[in-house]
DNA sequence: TGTTAACCTATCCAAAAGGATAGATCGTCT
DNA sequence: AGACGATCTATCCTTTTGGATAGGTTAACA
């Protein structure tokens, strides 16, 4: 079996092809850009599976495995990344990857995910699609000060400004302005979809 | 490699068993019913792998893979089933099941999933847990009528009541009739929280 | 044929929400 | 020290909601 391993740290990358070669059996290339990546895969081809790294010079996002996979008789292609988010693994392998791998995981499932992917199946740790769709740091949460979020939160659980009010101990007239001035920064008109918004956006 | 296959439909499990040996090279027991499998593995052990069928006489739902989980020694279980939801599924992997097998997977896929999971790898289909936890017809819906949900409709996008009433071609009192009865019949005090109860739901 | 459910319209009223404005305290940063 | 932003309170006003009640049509159904 025959992979490539595209990733920017050396020592990252020297390691696991190391591991890979001796508990895998498995022969690997390796390439420290997209473009080099695209160059390896070319001159050196076929290969079994590529592992792109998700944070790597010309990867762009997912621009990158769009690119590999735009290649002509393109091999299975898995995305590696030490902090991608959920979300960034659904939609890589929604966009036809062969896979998800996050560093966190064990060299020797690696391993067993290498073998898994090069089959032709799709791979994702089950425990990391599970898991909750990660609290980011939302754009929508940065905007709004913690009182307007504690307000916020009041709304997706269809509070009314008195209950919100009495769980902060606040006045109403307060809640009021909270509710105004988040309506703006959030681009909403009204309480519900402030609360669809918020929702939407995995907050709470 | 040896699995225990336990299914009560003999169709499907001779069909899995010849396919699995022949296409994968592994050597198969097979039980009908919980018990013969606990007895199977009793006398036959060990193995590297077993695949239950979650709709099969003494399963219990997920009692039967806690059952053969609290084995002594228990090896990988799988769970396989052709009605089970993602709901299901996620819990068995959760109780340490080693993966989720649907029926509808491709045989070929399923004789690479039982090889990792007798690597000891937890496996579950992709675009199975990435699917939206299945627009079961909601009892939601059934209860309202017609009118009503298109009414709960615009809610859910933060409409007011003039809006709505334009949009369906009714009379603002109208729409606010069957706002008020929608929210009895769906247990809501507002709109905010009819719209998120709704969306919730799963409904639009 | 009478009953019922779904659907529509309407009016009255109290409460809540939404918006504008004004003023005040308390830190932090400059 | 002054500026600023976040926080809090308040009043005034209009619009929207939510709830109660009453009465209408239409189509399905026993």
């Amino acid at each position: 079996m025959k992979v490539l391993i595209a990733d920017d740290h050396d020592l990252v990358r020297d390691a696991l092809v190391a591991y890979v070669e001796a508990a895998g059996g498995i022969e690997t290339q390796v390439a420290a850009t997209l473009d080099a990546a695209c160059e390896v895969l070319r001159s050196q081809g076929p290969f079994d599976l590529v592992l792109l790294d998700f944070n790597m010079p010309g990867m762009n996002g997912l621009a990158g495995l769009q690119r590999v996979l735009g290649l002509d008789d393109p091999p299975p292609v898995a995305l590696i990344s030490g902090e991608a988010s959920r979300d960034v693994a659904e939609q890589a392998l929604e966009a036809g990857a062969a896979g998800f791998v996050p560093k966190t995981l064990p060299a020797k499932s690696l391993v067993n995910a290498i073998r898994f992917m090069a089959m032709g199946e799709q791979y994702a740790p089950v425990d990391f699609m599970t898991a909750e769709p990660a609290p980011l740091s939302h754009p929508l949460a940065d905007k709004l000060t913690t009182r307007e979020l504690q307000v916020l939160r009041g709304l997706t659980e269809g509070k009314s400004n008195k209950e919100i009010a009495r769980d902060l101990d606040l006045s109403e007239p307060t809640v009021k302005l909270h509710v105004k001035t988040l309506y703006r920064k959030i681009d909403a008109n009204n309480r519900t979809q402030a609360a669809l918004i918020a929702r939407e956006a995995g907050l709470f």
